[in-house]
DNA sequence: ACCTGAACACCGTTCAAGT
DNA sequence: ACCTGAACACCGTTCAAGT
């Protein structure tokens, strides 16, 4: 089935990118870890970002599959502390995955984007819920869920880079400042109600 | 002067960056644009990643430099404001410096790392003065100054990724974001100073 | 439709040799 | 101390050829 030759092609990719980085990931050795020639990609990707575009999106795609999974039966999106945990668990476990689906694509990749899409679909649905309960300030919900992704997207960027653990006092790992963020939130929340 | 080719060769690796990527700065190339043979800067950079950390630490220098001059002649540092847009404006301007300079990096760079300690103090300094006004909320000055840092950076890479930019209605850039952080973080450090 | 092996242009790095 | 040109191993991509 030529599904599962694609497929060992983007896992012998995303195993190749756990282990060495982007620049680990060369045709030739993904062929070899497949069992195919060097050049047998080409009959599946157009190229070499093709294939990592591919392994991008289908982590994007397991991110959704277990956003509706831990909801299954019910057709509410999983709370944001939930969901923001989880992304930045996922950064951290797979830095380099992580860097790969949000670093700097030569061009556009249709399921890369509509996969990224849903994802934000997920986290907006997801945050609005929050604010109808009152645990989150009204603001326009679209701009919230950008403020929350941002932080924790780059709680999970330095924290990668290294540039978050500073030892003891004052050290915070990335789900320390997603914490510290919903709090402010809730209050600023609360103080707003108060008005 | 040895300096004066050492700094050609950094100019002309960052030059070619920002045309191309990090993926355009071939030592070939960075050669030939600072009029020198393909392996000269091996006689100033043990390799390629040497070259491009001098890039990345001279752009986190060149920060540094622009804080201390935004406030000259006095020793305290900039707001928190003006450090965090200056920041942002920077990743936008020049994407590519930003995610070198975030990048991964094979191994530790001396030079690099203490550039980026240098720039977290003077982050950590304008924190701490706008906690001692009232401005920003009591916490653990290191933390807040690590939440702040984070969402400016998470913000300037969703951004350049193009994650931030949804169309009309919600539409934020990483400045309006800012704005908001700081809007909830002034509101809840107000609530808290009332109990 | 899918795969292979040879070939091409390119790259990082090393090395012997020059000043 | 700094630079050069040749050389080596490696890579992405193309292509003619096979099933």
């Amino acid at each position: 089935m030529t599904q599962t030759r694609r497929e060992s092609l983007i896992s012998a990719a995303a195993q190749l990118l756990d282990k060495g980085g982007v620049g680990a990931v060369t045709l030739r050795e993904v062929g070899r870890v497949a069992g195919v020639s060097h050049n047998a990609p080409y009959k599946h990707f157009a190229d070499k970002y093709d294939l990592l575009a591919a392994v991008a999106s289908r982590e994007l795609r397991h991110q959704i599959a277990k956003s509706a999974s831990s909801t299954s039966g019910t057709s509410s999106p999983p709370p944001p502390k939930t969901l923001i945990t989880d992304y930045v668990r996922w950064a951290q476990r797979y830095p380099e995955r992580f860097k790969l689906t949000f670093g700097r694509w030569p061009r556009g990749n249709d399921e890369l984007n509509e996969a990224a899409l849903h994802v934000r679909a997920i986290w907006l649905a997801s945050i609005s819920r929050a604010q109808a309960r009152g645990d989150l300030p009204a603001d326009e919900p679209e701009r919230l869920t950008a403020l929350v992704l941002a932080l924790a997207h780059g709680a999970a960027d330095l924290a990668i880079a290294g540039h978050l653990s500073a030892k003891g006092r004052g050290r915070a790992d990335p789900e320390d400042l997603v914490e510290d963020l919903f709090r402010h939130l809730s209050t600023s929340a609360a103080a707003n109600r108060r008005t």
